[in-house]
DNA sequence: ACCAGCAGTGTTTTT
DNA sequence: CACTGCTGGT
């Protein structure tokens, strides 16, 4: 993500490019596009052999969109209608970005190098760090995610006692986070709030001040990434000139999940150079070469999405940018594809089946030629661990089959679904990975470290450094941080310069003593990383000054000394993020602090760095858009769950939940399960789940229940209420299950039958909160033993070593499984 | 300044 | 349940 190759972006189209083999060949034979063709069916050729100002495909799951879009970029440069450095192509995730990259390498060899490959955050920091002095930022500016917003935002309604007028901290910061989005600022906003309010008076002052707070960190949001940029190009039309010069062909995927500050962007940028009002003749001083005469055009536009799977409006993205883009856009091109390259029909028809219950939507049929293929699978457990345990089973069973693990993964609405997949993932020895969720850079102890790094990278961000000033402790508490600041604002200094002059602060010595150690230690970290000399840092510069501040503030120690066991834990992170940043310097070897910053602020879910090589990816459905897998499970299928409660009452968000519904099924290439719980513990309470509507959505012939939810009732007793119960269009007695159970499974035997006389009390939600530890139990082929759950059943083998020794058992009613044995709740006979 | 313990509270998805 | 914020004691 560092900039090191890129030129000036006024001086880049004047670069020479290396030109390869394939250039050379493609010179000299047929046409160059041939073998780019090759294998894509008549609409796909279109997509990527059509030239004009404006390109719009409509892609739907599974249809080829990415590689589409890579042999149109690599059209481009083989038929040298651009140069590498003249494409900006934008992606939903870094992670996508990398894949984009390299399939644009495969085809066209390293001059795909000058490319800018990014997402719209991504982009808009390299934009916004070279410009940055142009509006009272300096490119040191760090990124705020919405932790660090939001801690901002609680203090400053506190200060202005807005919580008083029902302004919570997380509605304040919401709303904010949508004006953005809509390029509103608080003066806009004011002129058509009704300021007669005073809660509206209250949050303009609010938002007013944050924006003052974020402008003195020098520090941008989220949000203000995209909205500054187009506030940048707006307020200097020349300065964007410069990028509408430089990037000719923009292209831009998941169209569909894109807002209004994102749409505004691709507007400006796709204008044709110096058609905004009144350049500054003469005096304007632009440096600009200008070879090229004045007719200029916009640069050529190509935006790929699909309306259906448009599951981001809750952050602002607004689906009329796609459903609209020929009247925004005349003269525009539009292509659809429509043939489906992943999953079998059945799951097609599933897929088409339930999408087609939104209304005001452009009809489109996914198909495909590759066959029905297996029927999709449903499962209601009792509880969410007894749906857990099916999934593992069926993991296995497909592992026994042959499926890889890393072709497994399982899809849940909520982050908080995933504990109990997680516990029962562990007791059966199931490698497993999470994508997201509790994110390793949200931990406290990460986050020390990275305000650490922050506070030598950008000394005017207050933030980081209150909150780095008494961690560890120091004996700085509330009251010298005050006086700290107090004396700042006299001496009109920054917070930073303030603690360089800790004598003239008139606090006590020992707080003195520890206020000039933390200004000696940021000192010499800064000298380190931000050599004052002005040569470049060294590229290890980054992992050795965190390594320097994490030792020489004490970090280390004081968690070394503790006794609390988690502490131990902590170093241990400290130590992955300190490798983090070595990892970094290995490829980047021109990044400085602020690219590392960058990178770290702008990871997503989906990116994670690891690859899930060897395990089940568990993800939420969200993070799943873009992924496919051989075997799909979509848990917790459930009212309240999806449709999520909160949206249902939203305008539009059964909707939207639909779609996302739609996103997990056309995930799955060959299997499709679904599967659901009769309970679920909210929080605390254990309460009766009913079927999700969408379920009912399925055509019958397609899905094949293993255990209905009917069956489920017949044996759990007192529950009849959750079945019974049909909502608004439940019309449904065609539809996927009903009250007699008997419909479903009776023709094939399910795959692990569980004890004989199992009810609610016996599943619902049986996990004991306490780790077990069976410590050194030994067990060997032949042994038998009892397992709280599964009953008695013989040793088929060992494998593994010390903690992850697992046992191959196979139990007398419920099948064969595998357990961790340290902590599977098992005896030995 | 710091800590332990208690009460209250929210409870979706994320760059 | 899990997390935050507050209180009262040291």
């Amino acid at each position: 993500m560092t900039d090191a190759h890129a030129a000036a972006p006024g001086a880049a189209s004047l670069r020479p490019v290396v030109l390869d083999a394939a250039h050379v060949t493609g010179e000299a034979g047929p046409r160059p596009d041939e073998d780019l063709l090759q294998g894509l069916n008549p609409q796909q050729r279109e997509a990527v052999t059509y030239r004009g100002q404006a390109l719009l495909i409509v892609a739907g799951a599974g249809s080829g969109k990415t590689s589409v879009l890579t042999r149109r970029i690599a059209s481009l440069l083989r038929g040298r209608e651009a140069w590498p450095s003249q494409i900006l192509a934008i992606t939903f995730t870094n992670k996508a970005a990398g894949e984009m990259r390299e399939r644009v390498e495969q085809l066209v060899g390293d001059t795909a190098r000058g490319m800018w490959i990014s997402t719209f955050h991504s982009a808009c920091v390299r934009i916004l760090r070279r410009e940055a002095e142009q509006f009272g930022f300096t490119k040191s500016f760090t990124i705020y995610d919405s932790g660090d917003s939001r801690a901002l935002i609680k203090r400053l309604v506190k200060e202005h006692e807005a919580d008083a007028f029902g302004l919570t901290p997380a509605a304040t910061q919401s709303k904010i986070s949508k004006l953005k989005n809509e390029l509103a600022d608080a003066e806009s906003y004011a002129r058509s709030a009704n300021l007669n309010d005073p809660a509206e008076r209250v949050f303009v002052e609010v938002f007013g001040a944050y924006q003052r707070e974020l402008q003195k960190a020098n520090a941008f949001d989220f949000d203000d990434l995209i909205a500054q940029t187009v506030y940048l190009f707006r307020a200097f039309p020349q300065v964007a000139d410069v990028y509408r010069r430089r990037f000719r062909h923009i292209l831009v995927d998941e169209y569909q999940d894109t807002n209004h500050a994102q749409y505004a962007l691709i507007h400006e940028l796709t204008r044709p150079p110096g058609s905004d009002a009144a350049p500054l003749a003469g005096s304007g001083g632009m440096m600009i070469f200008e070879p090229e005469p004045a007719a200029e055009e916009g640069a050529s536009l190509t935006v790929v999405g699909d309306s259906d799977q448009s599951i981001y409006a809750f952050r602002g993205a607004d689906i009329r940018n796609i459903s609209e883009f020929e009247k925004d856009f005349p003269g525009a091109k539009v292509v659809l594809l429509e043939q489906n390259y992943r999953s079998t029909q059945n799951i097609l028809s599933a897929a088409n089946a339930v999408i087609g219950h939104n209304f005001d939507r452009k009809d489109k049929k996914l198909w495909t030629d590759v066959g029905d293929g297996e029927k999709i699978i449903g499962f209601t457990g009792y509880s969410q661990h007894d749906e857990a345990q099916f999934v593992a089973d069926e993991i296995e069973a497909l592992r026994r089959a042959g499926v890889d693990y890393s072709q497994m993964a399982v899809f849940y609405r909520t982050n908080s679904q995933s504990r109990a997949l997680e516990e029962i993932f562990i007791r059966a020895a199931l490698p497993y990975k999470i994508m997201g969720g509790t994110k390793f850079y949200e931990r406290a102890e990460i986050k020390d470290a990275l305000a650490y790094l922050v506070a030598v990278a950008n000394p005017a961000d207050e933030m980081a450094l209150r909150r780095i000033i008494n961690r560890p402790r120091r004996g700085i508490g509330d009251v010298t941080i005050e006086t700290i600041s107090r004396y700042a604002a006299d001496q009109q200094i920054t917070f930073r310069d303030a603690l360089a002059n800790s004598s003239a602060l008139g606090v006590g010595p020992k707080i003195q003593a520890a206020i000039a150690h933390l200004d000696a230690v940021l000192a010499e970290a800064s000298e380190l990383m931000l050599p004052s000399s002005g040569e470049l840092a060294p590229p290890t510069a980054v992992a050795e000054g965190l390594t320097l501040l994490l030792n020489k503030s004490g970090y280390y120690d004081a968690l070394r000394a503790s006794k609390d066991a988690q502490d131990e834990a902590r170093i241990e992170n400290l130590d992955e993020m300190v490798a983090v940043a070595r990892e970094f310097a290995r490829n980047n070897p021109e990044g400085t602090i602020l690219d590392f910053l960058t990178e770290v602020a702008l990871v997503s879910d989906a990116d994670d760095l690891e690859d899930a090589s060897g395990s089940v990816s568990l993800m939420t459905l969200h993070t799943a858009k873009g992924l496919e897998y051989d075997a799909v499970f979509l848990t917790g299928v459930e009212e309240d769950l999806i449709p999520h409660r909160i949206s249902a009452g939203e305008p539009g968000g059964p909707q939207e939940e639909r779609r996302l519904f739609y996103v997990g099924i056309t995930r799955a290439r060959k299997r499709l399960y679904l599967s659901l719980a009769m309970t679920r513990a909210q929080f605390g309470e254990v309460s009766v789940a009913m079927p999700s509507r969408f379920l009912q959505e399925i055509p019958v012939e397609l899905l094949h229940w293993r255990q209905s939810p009917g069956d489920v009732n017949s044996r759990g007793g007192t529950q009849s209420r959750a079945l019974n119960a049909r909502r608004g269009s439940g019309s449904g007695s065609g539809s996927g299950f009903g009250g007699s159970g008997k419909r479903y499974g009776d023709d094939l035997v399910p795959l692990a039958r569980r004890e004989p006389n199992g009810n609610l009390e016996r599943f619902a939600n049986k996990i004991p909160a306490k780790v077990r530890d069976n410590g050194d139990l030994v067990l060997a082929p032949g042994d038998r033993i009892r397992h709280d759950d599964f009953g008695e059943g013989r040793v088929d083998a060992v494998t593994g070593e010390g903690a992850k020794r697992v046992a191959h058992v196979r139990f007398d009613s419920a099948g064969p499984k595998k357990l961790l044995i340290k902590i599977a709740p098992i005896e030995k006979l």
